[in-house]
DNA sequence: TATTCGAGAATGGTATGCAATATCTTTGAA
DNA sequence: TTCAAAGATATTGCATACCATTCTCGAATA
């Protein structure tokens, strides 16, 4: 076999093969609505369809795929509903979680300022978007778990697998980047100050922005409806 | 082989496992911290190790169970701590959909009333725990499916997979299940009347209640803090 | 010409065997 | 007596083989 007792990998067939997959997604590699055979993916990845299967079962868990019985699995497409419903839930969870992060006392400040420093650098002068995309994500999971709710940060980690929430920045014009860099460091002032009404607002703000930012590249017809703007109930 | 062509349940080994292995965990048949060893769930179901591994990551990725590397699954085990992180999903997620459930015109106000009255007669005399939690959940579904956003019946259906949460109706004392009841009936007048703030606000006050409920009944040194009662960072 | 039926191929579903790893038991010495 | 190390045992991880189901494509018939 390729895996001898020597091999570091050995063991962990089905965890690479999950990560190969969902690189592969995520990255857009995949398309959406691609069929993904077992057998193909076992023979690129270099194991067999054990362990193949076993990550696909959990890309479909995690919504990135579709499984039909007897059929196979594809890659799930998105459409602008979908972008809605995700930013949706976004701009509810991520402002609650931010308040919480406000008054727990468990925010560190000092690595949140670092990587919206790392993130001003990062988009200074060639804006490098997986490096900003990487950045970002750690910014904001940073503050998740700063809420104490370790549920609020899984949920939050699965509703934004969707490849073009991943890649928020490359959607972004220059000024639309400055100003969310800007909210970045406008929500450390806020956990600083421990406002917790201070901090969910800006997180709204911040995550809403985005929603426009993302609705307008992916313009289509449902977008004139601006359905994100009806009154968000409270 | 026991699955000839005849057996309707041909090829189904996994989903079927799935679900008896579902059930004894949300019952509380397998307690928090027991380890589930394959071979023996295999035997017991009835059918190879293969589809039961399939049900067992499956439900790991659920958050029922934890999955620890060459050395097998456990059940998940539940603090205060994660009964306060649920309902504090809850009462932030259930109300929102709620509330866009009642201007979405999506709900089926028949079927709800339906459910609501089936409620009140298998709570009449003899309450029956398992009717009242099956019609409970189906009335709590439906309504966020009228939410129009998959997305968060997804997210709601994971998160109140915790035995205690799923059986909540066993921690009631008759006024309160009174009271619940209730608040179904007046939430079927708020998506009524369209009243997206009167929905809202009744499906907080029913998530809130059952929380209080049931910490009562899973009385531990947490809960004299009340975290629940903090305000809620709006 | 269109439609339906069937044979073959392709694919997923399950069972089983072997290898790797963790846990438990036993045995030996300090 | 206790601790440690080594072997025994049990369990998971992966690969492979086989079976069931579904899809495809062509031929026969209306």
């Amino acid at each position: 076999m390729t895996n001898n007792s020597l091999n570091p990998d050995s063991g962990r067939s089905a965890e690479h093969a999950y990560q190969s997959i969902r690189d592969q997604i995520l990255s857009g590699e995949q398309p959406g609505g691609q069929w993904l055979r077992e057998g193909d993916l076992a023979a690129v990845i270099g194991v067999s369809r054990t362990p193949v299967r076993e990550a696909l079962r959990r890309l479909a868990a995690e919504g990135l795929v579709r499984h039909e019985r007897n059929r196979g699995v594809q890659v799930q497409s998105w459409t602008s509903k979908d972008l809605d419903e995700v930013f949706g839930l976004r701009s509810l969870l991520e402002p609650w979680g931010c308040a919480l992060a406000a008054v727990s006392g468990m925010a560190d400040l000092d690595t949140l300022t670092d990587l919206a420093c790392e993130m001003d650098h990062a988009a200074a002068h060639q804006p490098d978007v997986d490096v900003l995309t990487e950045l970002n994500n750690r910014f904001h999971r940073a503050i998740l778990e700063a809420s104490g709710n370790d549920r609020l940060c899984s949920l939050m980690s699965s509703i934004v697998q969707v490849p073009l929430v991943w890649r928020t920045f490359s959607h972004y014009t220059p000024e639309e980047l400055r100003r969310s860099l800007a909210h970045h460091h406008e929500l450390i002032d806020a956990l600083r100050a421990g406002d917790s009404a201070w901090a969910e607002s800006v997180m709204c703000a911040h995550v809403r922005a985005a929603w426009t930012s993302i609705r307008r590249e992916t313009g289509d017809a449902h977008s004139t409806t601006a359905a994100h703007l009806e009154p968000r109930p409270r």
